[in-house]
DNA sequence: ACCTGAACACCGTTCAAGT
DNA sequence: ACCTGAACACCGTTCAAGT
């Protein structure tokens, strides 16, 4: 037996998703800035230069992370509900999904592109957006809209304090040169992030069942 | 006269908006990366350090940059048109804005909310929405979908190669396996990025048009 | 008061070397 | 083949010093 042990090549000691959930573990921990090469080896226990056995980038790295958060959301449309509500089903399972791994908010943005989940994600999508009736066109820029709905809403719950303190602040604007926006900001505080997100969600896909929208 | 010279404080070299035309011509010229402490210094004529008397952080350099651009962002509503076109138009000069310097969208993100610019452009949102009839929840949920879909689609138009190569490579998906996305991705190359921005936001103003929109 | 250059503590990544 | 440590070319930022 000791012919293989003589010709066995050493085995490989991390797999993509070891590294991946390194990574996020990483991010979930010290943050955005906090996801360098040097803390994800040390994470795995292995040297820095390790890590480029197997990663030839931190921009690969990154791109493992993402997948790794895109890849929990199950692209399955939901069985039963009418098209819009299962359209709102799948748009919320990505943002739970990023949602419990906010520090990968910023990475998701340049990477989102090469997930096969999110492909997977939004061949669900546009075969919903076929049986609610839209033409090529439409369709088009109905999936479009919900993908940058999605993307901005997810960003601006989770980047720059204007969800939490910002709104605060904006409510404690000067009456007589922000009169409208101060209302809004005071009425903000009352509605809570989920109905928000939903609300946002029902306008536009409102709008798509009204069929065809002036461009 | 020589009083005056002699407790003469030596006089600043700069400015707030110097140093942010000077962030920002680094930005358009080496891009979001290049975007460094010692290029803006040296593109002001000015060792690295000296930035650091007008400037306490890197953080508040973007920030300048940030609102050098959405400051050229016209607050005014248009003068006529009706509600849904007088949005329509403030939104898409906050494309435009961004769409000119598109190095500096990944930093909007992390700084808009300080911005003054903004705040005045979301106050005559915020006035065109009580216009159209909207009650306060109403006007929140409208408000924060608008932004959430300039943000995403913005992001959506200059990060990651969705837009260009990345259609195209969607476009040449498994017909099999992704049906509806190929198709609507062979379709979406017809259509100009200008229409899509436009039939989205569209989507979204004929939801808030409906009123109330079930949550 | 304003500005500078050297230095420090980080990065990502290259390279030569070890098993 | 797989892994390591030293080294390089960058960062942002601190600090002591110059006018």
């Amino acid at each position: 037996m000791s012919y293989a042990v003589k010709a066995m090549p050493r085995p490989r000691s991390l797999t993509a998703e070891g590294i991946a959930a390194a990574a996020l573990a990483v991010l979930d921990r010290h943050g955005t800035g906090g996801l360098t090469m040097r803390a994800v080896a040390q994470e795995l226990g292995v040297s820095t230069m390790g890590l480029y056995r197997y990663v030839t980038d931190r921009e690969e790295l990154e791109g493992l992370v993402v997948e790794l958060v895109l890849g929990a959301v199950d692209p399955a449309p939901p069985a039963d509900g009418t098209w819009q509500e299962r359209i709102a089903a799948l748009v919320e399972r990505v943002r739970a999904a990023v949602g419990a791994h906010p520090a990968v908010v910023p990475l998701t943005m340049t990477h989102r592109h090469r997930s096969p989940a999110i492909l997977r994600w939004s061949e669900s999508v546009a075969g919903l957006l076929t049986e609610a009736g839209t033409d090529d066109r439409q369709r088009v820029v109905a999936l479009r809209g919900l993908l940058a709905y999605v993307i901005g809403a997810i960003q601006l719950e989770h980047l720059g304090p204007l969800a939490g303190a910002g709104t605060v602040a904006i409510a404690g604007l000067d009456p007589a040169e922000f009169p409208n926006l101060r209302a809004t900001a005071q009425a903000a505080r009352r509605v809570p992030a989920d109905e928000e997100f939903r609300g946002g969600l029902a306008l536009l896909l409102a709008g798509i069942g009204r069929r065809g929208a002036a461009t």
